[in-house]
DNA sequence: AATGTGCACAACCGCCACGGC
DNA sequence: TGCCGTGGCGGTTGTGCACAT
């Protein structure tokens, strides 16, 4: 699609734009076994035509398996209005305060909607002699912005784009919070016991329990979120052998299903069979990466002729498995690797991918 | 139905901090 | 102690889509 600025993988030749399914998936197979320990090196070890740092934002704010989709919550947003007064474009700082939320997420959000909602909250705060109606006329739009995106979007912004991001304003220019300063703040700085000064929302937010937060986005460490990986298990994998062709395919994809037994372009659907195989304790991974497929428009009737278009307007193959599967490593994973790996057990799973 | 407009999202860039040598 | 490599963060931008006209 070819979405935000020129990329900087252009000039070695990598590719760019947005990724494709067969992309996401090599990633997220190789990172569930490997670990991301070198992003650098991450994208030549997993066969992708990729930056290392196109990798890791392609898993930080995409892939990642504790990522919450979806809108965003009533007590998300207030949380993220108040930690954006405390920090200000602190958005890893934020991201951490909201489990399952990406710094980039909470930076969009705040800034096609969050940042009008909160410039209109202070205008009322310096007037105090707000009419009636027009805190009225705020609480519309709050209301608004909590229902499903594409209605939220429309009438809550277009309004307060005036004093907004038109203006020139815009909270990217290191803007500091106005209630607090922010250059008092240490990075220790106890956010949780800030918050629960006066919040009560904000409170029931994180009173409950955190996720771990070795995957949140500002603390992502490779042997916190994935565990330990020693540098010559990731220089000997995984050893996905990648024909030429298999890249044209990669490289000019979007033309026609890709026949099976084409490689590892064609990284196929899990099978249903293998969900229902699943042991209780490996639900979560599971349904994480039958979620992931979904998403990718790699989950579907097991049909081979219902190759069918991609999120992305690719064309996606939801073939059989055992078709398609033959020596492709990643390929092999995902018929019973997740369901066999739970996330943070992942790099002692040797038998996944053999 | 066609066109215009604005928003949301995903991706990229540049800079900075940190750790290893 | 300085240099280099890497990861992480914040800001910016282009495209697709939905809605309005």
């Amino acid at each position: 699609m070819g979405r935000g600025r020129a990329p900087c993988c252009a000039k070695v030749g990598l590719n760019r734009g947005s990724w494709t399914p067969q992309e996401d998936m090599r990633l997220v197979a190789y990172i569930q076994k490997h670990g991301h320990a070198n992003w650098r090196a991450l994208p030549k070890q997993a066969g992708l035509l990729r930056c290392g740092k196109s990798c890791r934002l392609r898993w930080i704010n995409y892939l990642r398996p504790d990522l919450k989709r979806g809108n965003f919550t009533a007590e998300e947003e207030e949380t993220i209005i108040k930690l954006h007064g405390l920090l200000g474009n602190k958005w890893s700082k934020i991201a951490s305060c909201l489990p399952g939320r990406t710094d980039n997420e909470i930076k969009n959000v705040w800034n096609t909607h969050l940042k009008k909602r909160a410039s209109q909250r202070e205008q009322q705060q310096q007037k105090p002699g707000a009419t009636k109606s027009k805190d009225k006329a705020v609480d519309t739009s709050d209301a608004d912005t909590h229902s499903p995106s594409s209605s939220a979007s429309s009438s809550s912004t277009t309004t307060a784009n005036n004093n907004g991001s038109s203006s020139g304003e815009q909270c990217g220019t290191s803007r500091e919070p106005e209630t607090v300063d922010v250059s008092l703040l240490e990075p220790e700085i106890d956010i949780a016991d800030m918050l629960l000064v006066d919040d009560a929302p904000t409170e029931a937010l994180l009173a409950a329990p955190m996720p771990p937060s070795p995957c949140s986005s500002s603390s992502l460490t490779t042997t916190a979120c994935i565990g330990a990986v020693s540098d010559d298990e990731l220089l000997d994998l995984p050893e996905i052998d990648i024909e030429p062709e298999i890249w044209s395919i990669i490289d000019g994809y979007g033309g026609a299903p890709v026949a099976a037994g084409a490689g590892d372009a064609t990284v196929p659907c899990t099978t249903t069979a293998n969900a229902a195989s699943a042991s209780p304790g490996e639900e979560g991974a599971e349904w994480w990466v039958e979620n992931l497929e979904k998403e990718l428009g790699l989950w579907g009737p097991m049909d081979e002729s219902l190759a069918h278009p991609g999120p992305l307007g690719q064309v996606c193959y939801a073939g059989p498995l055992t078709e398609l599967t033959d020596g492709d490593p990643v390929s092999t994973y995902f018929q019973s690797g997740p369901t066999a790996s739970p996330l943070p057990e992942i790099a002692s799973s040797s038998a996944v991918l053999s």
